[in-house]
RNA sequence: GGGCGGUUAGCUCAGUUGGUAGAGCAUCUCGUUUACACCGAGAGGGUCGGCGGUUCGAGCCCGUCACCGCCCACCA
């Protein structure tokens, strides 16, 4: 017998065990040898992680298409793995051996990896068992990591690939640096962020008293100080040739700047060839201040003469747009950093090895102190920071390598374009194609220890030699100079994202093991992942995966949204609003959590999640629970060859046809990708049809003497409530799996777990007498109900129906039920008569009318009340369907369907009208 | 600056080709009916952000404005 209340924690973990050791989760089952694969790959979460809402999100929408797709027979391989996550994880460890007081440079290269590898070991399962806990049903059995040796193969053989065929080429320009890693990012690892100065000073301005204000450094620098950014500097360069005279305009040219130490590195000043008022300066030189040298005024139509002063000081070492500017102009480059964001010895000894910040005020204040500065203005602008640190980055001239994004960006835009692979929601093809039709190069160097070593060697010259190990780069290389050379390999790492690009198809074990693995699972079915990745992972596995498959890495894409807190608010340590999901696992259980996700998420949407929600879908799944206690209690065992369509008992035909919709609507859900429309569905028949109505409606059939009708129905609930588990266990697979198995307890033998059972398909159940009837039953049980609450009978009470004047159908149909409709309406009886009695509350629906004789408990005015009420919502829906159908408009025009239902509806309001009015007319009479 | 999305019941949100506005939670009333109080029955609650347009008919289509959110670009 089952306990009243369901127990998950009690639960999950042993049945979680059992489909392990009955290798549930295993794809190439050899039943399902000629079956159709379906595959996800997981999107490998770090080693560093712990589960997070978002991963419960993402893997609850991926296990519940494995589980729907491995129960319609398809061999399912949900492909699970982690990611190593270079920076990420290269922080933590080096975080955990600061602790220890030891500098992670200090310990080398090779320690430090052996280090990696042992915190791994330690800690990095941890997220795979949180996402056991979640149920997920990954094949364990195919656990893959980026750093495996197999996927490194991959990497390798890609990247030695793409070389030869010059794909990836290294180059020296400028990338985005981040000075506390001293590594390299890729623009997508840049965020911009607004900042917003206070100071204001202005050269020369004059107070009431008419004296100079005082530039004020200790302001200035307690500003800076807190934040270095949010403010423009107008410097004033002076026009070689000239002196300068602060009075004397016509001496000195204007630039602004909100980065004044990068002035150390300008090497030119850029000026519109047709800006008219500074046009003429274009061909002179300028004197740098503080700097021993002239630079030249050149044109260029970058420089804006509508923005600051119309002049732009270009300092190519140090910005993006100078960059371009000092390549067209022919401007010499000097890099004034070192790789800690520290000037170098290209500047004047004075700044030489300060921060760059701390050389920011020393300039200011050097450059006020010649007379040099202008003003300084508050303003907002963005500056880029390292989404993984912090640092403000700084644009910074080094040799990297690149992967000619562009040219790998065709076929990936093509193959959607196509259709090869579809995006759900579509919307989100839009920003994929944005972002594909704009890229640049792909920086894929880091100076990290954690990752990928590039496959690279230098000679003595520093010729660079690309093979897949060092024996083959040193054939090369002694081929090459003739001789047994020395060879240097390159220190860098690779992007984490290079390696992740190919997890759809190294995870297959390409390009060495099991080819049959890549062609039977390769392309995989549909990626389940976050808008947040579309350019970082989803972009980068179609350019990489297309190029070396030369197909699709899946067909399709489904982009799930946000996990919110329930105002709306990203979660966030620092805002301290993180829900953990094993926490909710523990309170409510996986199930619910699961439910709850699936229930919210919505094509395109953020989840917010509210824990009462949880706490609705536990109670869903006590529903369940006492349901199927419900059946066992009433041996509601499963009949072998149970057969639906052989139902005769009207209730019977009616749940078997309601059932049939239910798992039509469910599947079609499912396979639209609408998770919400799906849990909706089989939740609303679950609790709002076979619980609330079902059930109810056989207890008497149950208790009473028609031993054909109660062994059909007890049939038919088992049915029913094995659909239902079946419906419901993509959802929720702990509760329907241990259901199910008690529920095999009394049955015959049977395949013992749901995790394999058939996805129900049905048809032909639909019976349209059956659910006519049942219909009429629930819509006159319920008036009956809502009579009784608003007329304040107790519900202890038991009162007669008095059914007005009632048809032959009507009559047959209360026979049928009449003892379902006594009880569920709390009647003592119910009689057919030709008028109602008097004083009796009147019940119109359908054609039916019905009263409940209430003297001496009815409140005439409130029953007065009441019929009015109705009356007047009868009524004004009456003047609404007039207004169409007295509209030459509509009625030429609308089709003829929408004409005649609106006749129907006018019908039927009126013979409410009517039957409410005669109601009236009797209470005033009786009165 | 460019783009995308949102604005529907007190809250969180659905609403699939334009044709009777929905759910969960919350609220109120009633209930010890033998599956379930993590329950049952009933009820109240919306000028679908504003304005304009198309249409016989608009929550839905078009235009516009307001507010909110996100993405991209932006360091003179």
């Amino acid at each position: 017998m089952l306990d009243k209340v369901y127990k998950p924690v009690e639960i999950e973990e042993r049945i979680y065990a059992r489909w392990q050791q009955d290798e549930v989760f295993k794809c190439g089952r050899p039943e399902r040898a000629d079956a159709e694969p379906y595959t996800i790959v997981i999107p490998p979460p770090n080693v560093t992680g712990s589960l997070h809402m978002g991963h419960a999100l993402n893997n609850t929408l991926q296990d519940v298409l494995c589980r729907f797709e491995r129960m319609r027979g398809r061999d399912v391989l949900w492909q699970p793995g982690m990611d190593h996550a270079g920076i990420a994880t290269q922080l933590v460890v080096t975080r955990q051996l600061a602790d220890k007081q030891i500098n992670y440079r200090d310990l080398g290269r090779e320690k430090f990896i052996e280090e990696v590898w042992k915190w791994k070991a330690h800690s990095g399962g941890t997220i795979i068992n949180q996402l056991k806990r979640l149920g997920a049903s990954c094949d364990w059995s195919r656990e893959r990591f980026t750093m495996d040796e197999g996927l490194s193969k991959a990497v390798l053989k890609v990247f030695v690939d793409f070389y030869k065929e010059g794909l990836i080429y290294k180059d020296k320009r400028l990338v985005n640096w981040d000075p506390e890693f001293q590594s390299a990012v890729s623009d997508l690892e840049v965020e911009s962020r607004d900042h917003t100065g206070k100071y204001k000073w202005q050269l020369g301005e004059v107070d009431k008293e008419g004296e100079t204000v005082d530039f004020n450094a200790d302001a200035l620098n307690k500003i800076l100080d807190r934040d270095p950014n949010g403010h423009m500097y107008y410097l004033r360069y002076p026009i070689s040739g000239t002196t300068y005279d602060p009075d004397a305009p016509a001496t000195y040219l204007v630039v602004g700047t909100t980065r004044p130490e990068t002035m150390l590195g300008d090497t030119g000043v850029a000026i519109h060839p047709d800006n008219e008022k500074l046009g003429s300066l274009i061909g002179k030189q300028v004197a740098l201040p503080l700097c021993d040298r002239d630079i030249p005024v050149v044109g260029d139509t970058y420089a804006d003469p509508e923005k600051g002063t119309g002049a732009v000081k270009i300092t190519p070492a140090h910005d993006f747009n100078d960059w371009e500017v000092g390549k067209r102009a022919g401007l010499d480059v000097i890099n004034i950093m070192d790789s800690k964001g520290k000037l170098n010895e290209n500047v004047p000894a004075v700044y030489k090895g300060m921060d760059r910040f701390d050389a920011r005020k020393k300039i200011i204040s050097d450059l006020h102190a010649l007379g040099l500065l202008e003003k300084v203005e508050p303003h907002t602008h963005a500056v880029p920071h390292a989404q993984r640190g912090d640092a403000i980055i700084e644009p910074w001239l080094t040799d990297q390598w690149y992967v000619d994004a562009a040219t790998l960006a065709g076929p990936a835009l093509e193959a959607v374009r196509q259709g090869k692979t579809k995006f759900y929601p579509e919307k989100y093809a839009a920003d994929y194609f944005r972002w594909l039709e704009n890229i640049q190069p792909w920086c894929i160097s880091r100076q990290l220890w954690w990752g990928h070593q590039i496959p690279a060697w230098y000679g003595p010259d520093n010729k660079v030699f690309v093979e897949l190990d060092e024996e083959a780069a040193q054939k090369t290389a002694n081929a090459y100079y003739g001789s047994e050379v020395e060879l240097r390999r390159d220190e860098d790492v690779l992007d984490t994202w290079f390696s992740s690009g190919l997890w759809a198809f190294s995870t297959l074990g390409w390009p060495h093991e099991t080819p049959e693995m890549v062609k039977r699972y390769y392309p995989t079915s549909c990626l389940v992942t976050g808008f947040d990745i579309i350019f970082f992972w989803i972009a980068r596995m179609m350019m990489q995966s297309l190029h070396f498959m030369d197909d699709v890495p899946f067909r399709d894409v489904y982009i799930h949204g946000l996990v919110r807190d329930e105002k709306g608010r990203k979660m966030s340590k620092t805002s301290g609003n993180v829900i953990d999901p094993l926490d909710l696992i523990d309170k409510y259980g996986a199930d619910a959590l699961r439910f709850t996700l699936a229930a919210l998420t919505t094509q395109g949407g953020d989840v917010k999640l509210n824990q009462n929600r949880v706490e609705g879908y536990r109670n869903f799944a006590t529903k369940l629970w006492n349901a199927a206690r419900f059946a066992e209690m009433n041996e509601c065992i499963i009949v072998e060859d149970f057969n639906p369509k052989s139902a005769r008992h009207t209730v019977n035909r009616w749940i078997a046809g309601e059932t049939e919709q239910a798992v039509k609507a469910v599947t079609t859900a499912l396979e639209l990708y609408r998770f919400n429309d799906a849990a909706g569905e089989v939740y609303e028949f679950v609790w709002g049809v076979f619980c609330d109505w079902y059930l109810e409606l056989i207890k008497p059939i149950l208790n009473g003497d028609d031993a054909a009708s109660i062994i059909e129905t007890r049939a038919m609930t088992a049915w029913v409530r094995d659909e239902i588990l079946k419906l419901l266990h993509p959802f929720m697979p702990f509760i329907t799996e241990e259901l199910w198995e008690r529920v095999t307890e009394h049955g015959p033998k049977r395949k013992s777990l749901l995790a394999l059972a058939p996805w129900p398909t049905l048809s032909g159940l639909v019976d349209a007498d059956a659910a006519a009837e049942i219909g009429w039953v629930i819509r006159l049980v319920s008036e009956v109900r809502s009579v009784r609450s608003e007329m304040n009978v107790p519900a202890g009470a038991k009162i007669t129906l008095e059914l007005v004047a009632a048809s032959e159908l009507d009559r047959a149909r209360v026979e049928r039920h009449e003892e379902t409709i006594e009880r569920m309406a709390r009647l003592d009886r119910i009689s057919f008569v030709e008028a109602a009695s008097t004083g009796a509350a009147a019940i119109v629906f359908d054609e039916t009318t019905a009263a409940l004789p209430l003297a001496g408990v009815i409140n005439m005015d409130a029953e007065r009340m009441r019929l009015n009420k109705e009356i007047e919502k009868a009524r004004a829906e009456i003047t609404k369907i007039d207004a169409k159908l007295s509209n030459p408009g509509f009625m030429a025009k609308a089709p003829e369907a929408v004409v005649e239902e609106n006749r129907e509806r006018k019908t039927d309001f009126e013979g409410q009208v009517l039957r409410f009015e005669a109601a009236l007319k009797r209470l005033e009479a009786a009165a």
